[in-house]
DNA sequence: AGATATATACTCATCCAGTGAGTATATATG
DNA sequence: CATATATACTCACTGGATGAGTATATATCT
């Protein structure tokens, strides 16, 4: 019940979907955006990131059509669809991150979509994660006062996770700032 | 470059191999001990626990041996082989992590089984985690001090990664006085 | 006595994550 | 002239992870 249990640590998906909005794109060309905006934020091969257009594609998140090149080999054209416009900002302005990797990688990541695409929301996701944080510090606090005090190396491990939430409600603070995010 | 690249994540493995060289025994009995005893460090789910237990098997790492039992369904003992021994040594000398998840999921574990197995080599995994550390953290203050000014959410990426690494050498530190581990 | 929950012990189908290597061509650089 | 780099994508394989299913035994509650 601790990590791993993502109720979907799906954002490189949601940040090929994000560079689709601002027009249709290949493969190829997204990988390179990807790497060159978020590359020090998630790691994205290029195999894994055709992977993952495919199954964009065959969930009908996105459309591909041929275009033949004179000399180069062909591209797959990759447009959005309608539904995929609808998961992507369902999940840019519903989704969040509750341990310490999962908030550095898709809050940045929801950060830098919302900047592009929906400004005027950002206030809103910041704040929806500075709750998430919040109330998961509150419960990792009441969980580690109950455990039995054998249970050492269980100990340490939530101890640093609690460390690690409280190091990111500085860096998010900061971010606000930064962001120039108003408080409520 | 960044996350992932794990030249292997793979230390549910070793910490049921760990748990094996205290003397043979069957995948529930094993998936408690790991989640009574590693339980808020890792997540390891039965069929995960199962899983992982079947490929060490192929690998040769471990034996198994059928008991039948009288009333309830059969056991499928289980040893490490000369082998298995081996490799969770290496592991549990050499393995070191370098990112903030990985130090807390495997370098706990490590401690955990080295306290069990190993305890006069405990200052010596300590102190090459600790170098470990120090050495990844003058990398990420050089790849950021390089890094172009535009590249904003990488900068905060690399950023919260950087003063995560410092917040876990303070967790070292106090570790080393709780185990009494001996500087140099 | 009967129902329900919990513990024992493991299997299976399914999907997602991730790497590494391979294929093929074009242009730039030494 | 050779080599490196950029373009564009495919494939095979391994590992990670969940959730549900199977089957029986014992303990607990009403």
């Amino acid at each position: 019940m601790t990590e791993n249990k993502h109720s979907g640590n799906l954002s490189p998906e949601f940040a090929l979907l994000g560079f689709l909005i601002a027009g249709q794109s290949h493969g190829y060309d997204l990988h390179q955006k990807f790497t060159a905006e978020l590359g020090h934020v998630w790691h994205l091969s290029q195999s894994q990131a055709y992977a993952i257009l495919k199954r964009l594609e065959t969930r009908g998140d996105i459309s591909a059509h041929i275009v033949e090149q004179e000399k180069l080999p062909a591209r797959q054209m990759l447009r959005i669809t309608a539904q995929g416009r609808k998961r992507f900002f369902e999940w840019l302005e519903l989704g969040i991150g509750t341990n310490a990797r999962s908030i550095r990688l898709e809050f940045l990541t929801r950060l830098f979509f919302a900047q592009l695409h929906r400004p005027e929301s950002i206030s809103q996701i910041y704040r929806s994660q500075t709750n998430e944080i919040e109330s998961s510090i509150v419960k990792l606090e009441t969980l580690i006062e109950h455990l039995p005090p054998e249970q050492v190396y269980n100990r340490l491990s939530l101890d640093l996770r609690l460390q690690q939430l409280r190091l990111i409600q500085n860096w998010m603070a900061e971010i606000r700032t930064q962001f120039h995010i108003s408080r409520i």
